[in-house]
DNA sequence: TCATTGTAAATTGTTGACAGTTTACAATAA
DNA sequence: TTATTGTAAACTGTCAACAATTTACAATGA
């Protein structure tokens, strides 16, 4: 025991146990991710080990194993003696992970239907119409997080973490697909218009209607996608 | 170009492809992928990279790279300065993997139904046939492979690589379950004739039989696979 | 006997160095 | 000019060594 007050010395065991769980690695990953997604390292570029190694101040080790981790969650790929590339994704793979996810959160909306309860319809209406309002204003930017929220908050209450995980891994990897990004205009009014219907067919308990309507919402939104990058 | 017969520069082009493909990592990676998926490395049990380098001929940061592959794939966890684990699934995360594997195939059935043609209808009943075989004869090891194609060639037919890659992630994951690899028994019969259910619906491109019959193959895979753990 | 402390061995985390391959580019020839 | 060759620089693949942490275990005391 040390004798300084009881606050810093959970202040320190919290300290040491952010350290026990942050490796080197396990930034070096995140930092390379957050890269990703913000779109400072677009795709197909080359990660140079050596100068993002140096840029954080670490050596190439935990930069290597943070790219094979990487790797494996299909953010970049490793060209044998060439390096590790950001990985960009072609439509037709941009179209399966599409249908992937609307195969996982349809699932999850025909298991939660049946069973779902008052207070969560709730958080769900409250989520919508604080969407509404962010359209209505125009505040094109703070939908996003709103929308991630709704989706999620769903896969939660369908009470299955690993279809959770599986649906955020392919949510991630659509990152690597050209025409993110893109502004949606007036779509944003249509997709919470679909997420009205699939609160619907949950509060009405209609394990297929719930199927129906998040599978259409997802892919809906792939062909919103599509179409904004064709033009 | 060389001097050497040409069938010698053919191999030698195919030996520095595969060279050039093979690093050491990717090697060690798969090494101890087999190591897991055999049994020789159970689940819980540490990894000892120094002692896995020597047993491999390799040093230390091959077998660290691949680790942290196999971290991502699920099949071993890292503890902060204690080392890489095999991973040991809970019940919990069973049944919640077969639940994603059950959605994942039960999408790909619902899709492939309205649009299977009948040469491939024949593969997959010859498929059932040869299953049919081995269970009457009792040779119970080689019907796993072949329901392993079975289900296989239903995801090939469906036509979305990035969902049949999320089938197959999940169904290496089941493999750190405990009580995998019981004998299944008689079940192997019953097994058979839920696939044959499987193809019946897939004939009859009826969508939504396709997604059940699918779905309820795997959870009832499910099903027995509890039951034999609690016996 | 049992819990506690201290020390050595084992192991992981990280680094820097060297070998082999790829890339960039200047020199040469058609 | 364009294509080809040769050379140097840049970069990846791999290894061995050192630092920091954990583990094993003997010594000590209640």
């Amino acid at each position: 025991m040390s004798s300084v007050p009881a606050s810093d010395d959970k202040n320190v065991t919290d300290q040491l146990a952010l350290r026990r769980s942050q490796s080197l690695t396990s930034i070096v990953q995140l930092e390379i991710e957050r890269l990703i997604l913000q779109g400072e390292l677009a795709p197909d570029t080359r990660i140079n080990e050596l100068s993002l190694a140096n840029q954080l101040g670490v050596s190439r080790g935990p930069v290597r194993e943070a790219c094979r981790t990487l790797q494996a969650l299909g953010l970049i790929e490793s060209k044998p003696n060439r390096g590790f590339f950001v990985r960009l994704l072609t439509t037709k793979e941009a179209i399966e992970a599409y249908n992937t996810r609307a195969a996982i959160i349809a699932y999850a909306g025909m298991t939660l239907a049946p069973v779902i309860e008052q207070p969560q319809l709730e958080l769900l209406n409250h989520l919508l119409d604080k969407m509404d309002t962010v359209v209505s204003r125009g505040e094109v930017g703070t939908y996003d997080p709103i929308n991630l929220e709704f989706h999620d908050s769903i896969l939660r209450m369908a009470g299955n973490e690993r279809l959770r995980q599986t649906y955020h891994d392919l949510l991630r990897e659509q990152h690597l697909f050209r025409h993110r990004g893109l502004s949606d205009g007036d779509n944003l009014a249509v997709s919470n218009r679909e997420h009205r219907l699939i609160v619907d067919s949950l509060a009405s308990k209609d394990a297929n209607a719930a199927f129906n309507s998040m599978r259409d919402h997802v892919l809906l939104g792939m062909q919103r996608m599509l179409n904004a990058g064709s033009q």
